[in-house]
DNA sequence: GGATGCATGTAAAATGTTACATGATTTA
DNA sequence: TAAATCATGTAACATTTTACATGCATCC
């Protein structure tokens, strides 16, 4: 048994969609992701996509006559379980995650002013890029989740932005 | 030389914040993060103030006369320069990180329209109780940051909210 | 014919989790 | 005096990164 790491899951959830297909296929997804989380690398996903079948969540289907060495996998009827266990885990859901920003921010008052705004301007400008970026799978309501993270962020970047101003100006 | 993980620059704040300090303060500082990310286990601080003394970014002060087993430690330059290049880093600032339920959200057609308001109520709650909580450290700036991420969280909650039961609604 | 992409994997190293183990000190 | 907190660490295990290695197929 055991949870799902967050890995998994997208793995799980990424066989699910692109029905049977390979390990390189979907580590192709995670390197298109806009998230720096998910780097799809070999050694990530290879051995990964071997314990999930190990564990009975993933099947091999034999090709039908393969010219080129390929191994197509599906999800199992296990798999798609313990993939919407971890879907529907609103504790896990609800958690704050990590933002490299907000990371940085704790520490912010070790910045001049300069680098404070020289920063900020450099992750705006990163948000602005992301926020027209068409994201992969190119379905309309996943660039739609995906505008509305990057809304979210901006409207956090501006509010940053404000309370430094305030922070660095004479009062 | 190689750039600081996030784990390394948020060891190396603390100890910088708080002076000659000890491990054990500064995995309880990451044990009162809201954020699920930083652990504080003794199996992660630990082997990294030893190797970030290794690498010359802390160094233990002499305990003048210690009645109980302690070691305290200070950052070094090197450790101040290290840490000063990754606040600065706007790259890796810019990123999108992590988001638990951003994460689920990509896989929601999976999901009924129930077990979707559902999952979003959960959330919701979490967030509305992450909102209201007293951050560490107590100083009004980190806690408006908190509050400004907080809200943006919501914000963007209340989009998904609205984009899903248009997507939910017959048109 | 050479670059790029598809496709699979491994090996070494680093990192982190979970759980255990110890012992002093402080607080209720 | 019992429980909680301070304080340090390790051992086994799991996971991931980085880098290497191979070979076929396709495009220019």
């Amino acid at each position: 048994m055991g949870r799902l790491t967050d890995l998994e899951a997208a793995a799980l959830g990424e066989f699910k969609r692109q029905g049977p297909t390979t390990g390189y296929a979907v580590a192709a997804s995670f390197r298109a992701s806009p998230s720096e989380f998910w780097s799809g690398s070999a050694g990530a996903v290879y051995p990964l996509v071997k314990r999930l079948v190990e564990r009975g969540l993933l099947e091999a289907v034999p090709s039908g006559e393969a010219q080129r060495e390929r191994t197509g996998y599906v999800i199992t009827a296990q798999g798609t379980a313990a993939l919407h266990a971890w879907l529907v885990d609103g504790e896990r859901a609800g958690g704050m995650g990590f933002d490299p920003l907000r990371s940085r921010l704790i520490y912010f008052d070790l910045l001049s002013r300069a680098e404070c705004d020289a920063l900020l301007a450099q992750v705006r400008a990163a948000a602005d890029a992301l926020a027209r970026r068409e994201i992969w799978p190119a379905k309309p309501l996943s660039q739609k989740i995906h505008a509305a993270w990057m809304r979210a962020r901006l409207s956090f970047l501006t509010d940053i932005e404000q309370l430094f101003s305030e922070e660095f100006s004479p009062d």
